[in-house]
DNA sequence: TTGTGTGCAAAGCATTTGCACGGCT
DNA sequence: AGCCGTGCAAATGCTTTGCACACAA
């Protein structure tokens, strides 16, 4: 199945692009504005898409939702667990990737979970 | 509110530890044999309430499904692309935690991603 | 006794899917 | 023309919630 490139794929990667860490409803609320016919689902499946691509990366937090990063370089993660805020952090170190008869490893992904400033701040009080 | 210690949450404890990362309907299904009368709420309650005092991990990976883990020292996690099956992998290497004026770091989170063998051999054919 | 924990069923929500139509190629 | 992508709505499936009763403290 050869894929084609559509006016859809290329709008939601542009919103993708210039949102940080977004939900598919976040991309799609985005593009409501510029494309108010576009249709969730296809927000969902190109999505989708441009992570099998390596043009996006898909994100399990604990705040249940997926999440999507345009930045493909390797970066770490930082995410309070209190508020679920997602904060970048440049990748300081690579770890060796463990080499074993049972698996291939591919890619590695790093994450901090703490409090933020502010919801640290709240539960000093 | 303090919490009370019944014979349902220690079950579910128990269920957790003889599992390799669970999901709650799994521990659920374990749990029906020893204990037919519990609900699957009370094992999603349990589960929640285990992670929040550090007796479980909550596990988010691209299955879509949370899963636990009774082992809460540190170690990595590896999971298959394909098939979504999860490996621990003992800790080689501690990063440096991250410091910063935004945020303070409680613990971290390594997990890589590739193929498992089985996987590997179909996909090669 | 008092209020948290439980069981059940219903509700909630993010995501996926079926289907007919639209539009690349 | 052929067929992949889209939009819509319905379906799915995990998880949460409301409520009355049970039970730990």
């Amino acid at each position: 199945m050869k894929r084609r490139s559509t006016k859809q794929r290329e709008t939601v990667y542009m919103a993708l692009m210039s949102l940080y860490h977004p939900t598919a409803e976040e991309v799609y609320e985005k593009l409501r504005a510029e494309c108010p016919s576009i249709g969730r689902a296809t927000v969902f499946r190109n999505l989708s898409v441009l992570a099998e691509e390596g043009r996006a990366v898909k994100l399990f937090f604990p705040d249940e939702v997926a999440r999507y990063d345009g930045n493909v370089d390797g970066h770490y993660h930082f995410v309070c667990r209190r508020c679920d805020a997602i904060i970048d952090l440049p990748a300081t170190q690579k770890l060796p990737l463990p080499v074993s008869d049972a698996f291939t490893v591919e890619q590695q992904e790093i994450n901090f979970y703490g409090l933020c400033r502010e919801c640290h701040r709240k539960i000093e009080q």
